[in-house]
RNA sequence: CGCGGGGUGGAGCAGUCCGGUAGCUCGUCGGGCUCAUAACCCGAAGGUCGGUGGUUCAAAUCCAUCCCCCGCAACCA
């Protein structure tokens, strides 16, 4: 059976519109497996999270039924992915029914194997806001959010017995010291193992919204459903040859707000129905303003179809992968966006393309001439894709870019070091030929190494270097060597890849 | 004593785990070039790496302590 790159993103909980935030995971996730997808299988699955309390509650507000507001918000979520050019192999929503059998499946497992036990939950309830509140966020003992009093509420509720997987997890993490990533995340997960672990709670009574508890008993608490999409995605308990062929994933992303729940909760929920923790859990930072965390409460949300529109998605794509470290907090501004573009994309990479092609049509009718039987670059470069595949599988995308873009450099740099207008008044064919060459079979592997990172835009690169959809290629034996493309291939002039976009002066 | 992260040239950041010429992008200044999206290439200026003390032949990097900023704080996804 071959093991196959397998990537996730959150389930995307759905009380509201898809912020920004929504696209830069889902966009990581979908660079990874583009680049996964250049060396063998992979697969990519995100989706929805549609149950629990606050979607109950955000229908109602919308006059819908649950189910109902979540038809409606889903097809929001595809058009944000969508607009991003992200290719998912999968969409999971909470409410299907397959996810629901083996949400199910696993609940009865783990009762059966006695990890599911009937306990006591106890805690606040806010009439008002149909919400229950621990002790330790009520605000001098009055719900946090209206202000009103709370009461004192007793259910008889499923409990998960995590207390017992603590060492277990303990030594995960000690023989695993690169499992959660980054480190700042998994010291902090440490310290919580090391105070210790209660049981949680995985069901309401109170709720109907849910996945009902088998054999009745209320629904099952979100967060224990939501965990399972990731297997019941890939068929666990139904399916095992393709479960067999994806789990463990090789990497789940997440926001480093929900790294207890992964990485913690989860691998011990695995352990309970026998299956192995994820091989590694990659908790990346937030996207601020200013500094500041983006919420629309703060009015600093971003809407994050308008920003595509803008700037263009792929322009967006990069940004996002090459401005901060990934697993860093990064702060955004429409001017670092703007600077990213104009300066990286279209100074360095569209104006290379537009000077080439420019030289090619002048000099040599618009026809990529013979190259030399050696290159210089060709042999610099050899071991880029390996490079920038290395860096990508460790998510480290901004020095995965760094490293292309050495390759940018180079070819600017050959254009000003060996003079090609000079080379044509001068009449040394052989020389001229070499460059336009090197240009040429240069841009090839821009276009097939950055298209996992600006799929679109690396396209038209394609078409216009008359390599069309190539560049999706494996890279095994498209960059096997310098000199890929054929000579006599036609080189299109054509509008700037990235033309400049000038941001109106602040008053 | 709740937990964790951060404070590096004008701006934004790497480097800190595994001590040993402080690196990158943008900006600024000077030069080159003309194929190109006022783009490209070369060079320069600019930092006692938050403070103090310690370990060491040697510390941005290890230890202690202080100051400042920011997240999280158990069932909220």
């Amino acid at each position: 059976m071959t093991r196959a790159y397998y990537v996730t993103t959150p389930i995307y909980y759905i009380s509201g519109q898809p912020h920004i935030g929504h696209a830069y995971t889902t966009v990581v996730a979908d660079v990874l497996a583009r680049t996964a997808r250049t060396a063998g299988p992979a697969r990519f699955l995100t989706g929805t999270d549609e149950h629990g309390q606050k979607v109950a509650n955000a229908a109602a507000a919308a006059g819908k039924t649950p189910k109902q507001w979540c038809d409606d918000l889903v097809p929001r979520w595809k058009e944000l992915f969508a607009a991003y050019h992200v290719a998912y192999d999968d969409f999971i929503r909470t409410t299907e029914p397959r996810h629901e059998r083996v949400v199910q499946a696993a609940f009865e497992r783990m009762r059966e194997s006695g990890d599911v036990y009937l306990g006591k939950y106890e805690g606040w309830y806010c009439v008002s806001d149909e919400t229950f509140w621990p002790e330790s966020k009520l605000a001098a003992g009055h719900c946090p959010t209206c202000g009103r009093e709370v009461t004192r509420i007793s259910e008889d509720d499923w409990f998960f017995r995590l207390s017992k997987y603590r060492d277990r997890l303990i030594e995960h993490f000690r023989s695993h010291p690169q499992w959660v990533r980054p480190r700042s995340v998994y010291n902090e997960m440490m310290a919580l193992l090391e105070e210790g672990l209660d049981d949680l709670s995985i069901t309401r009574t109170n709720l109907e919204w849910g996945i009902p508890v088998p054999g009745g008993g209320g629904v099952i608490y979100v967060w224990f459903d939501a965990l399972l999409n990731y297997v019941s995605a890939i068929g666990w308990s139904t399916d095992p040859t393709t479960f067999a062929t994806y789990w463990p994933a090789s990497v789940q992303l997440i926001g480093k707000e929900i790294a207890r729940f992964h990485t913690l909760i989860w691998p011990a929920m695995l352990w309970s129905i026998g299956e192995a923790a994820p091989e590694s859990v990659f908790a990346h930072g937030w996207i601020t303003v200013d500094g500041q965390k983006i919420g629309k409460s703060l009015g600093n949300a971003i809407d994050p179809f308008a920003l595509a529109e803008r700037f263009g998605a792929d322009s967006l794509r990069y940004f996002l992968l090459r401005e901060a470290p990934f697993g860093s907090d990064f702060s955004y501004s429409e001017e670092k966006i703007a600077q990213r573009h104009n300066s990286d994309l279209g100074n360095d990479l569209g104006n290379l393309l537009h000077r080439t092609a420019s030289m090619v049509h002048k000099y040599r009718q618009g026809r990529v001439p013979r190259g030399a039987p050696s290159s210089d670059l060709g042999t610099r470069f050899a071991d880029l894709p390996a490079r920038v595949r290395t860096y990508v599988f460790d998510l480290r995308f901004r020095e995965a870019l760094e490293a292309v873009w050495e390759l940018v450099t180079a070819l600017n740099r050959a254009v000003d070091d060996r003079k090609p207008w000079v080379l044509f008044k001068e009449g040394r064919n052989d020389e001229l030929d070499a460059l336009l060459y090197d240009l040429c079979e240069g841009l090839r592997w821009l276009a097939i190494l950055l298209h996992p990172v600006m799929p679109e835009r690396m396209e038209e690169l394609g078409r216009r270097i008359g390599i069309g959809a190539t560049v999706a290629d494996d890279w095994g034996s498209a960059l096997s060597g310098w000199g890929g493309l054929a000579d006599g291939t036609a080189i299109a002039s054509g509008e700037p890849l990235f033309p400049r976009i000038e941001l109106a002066p602040l008053p």
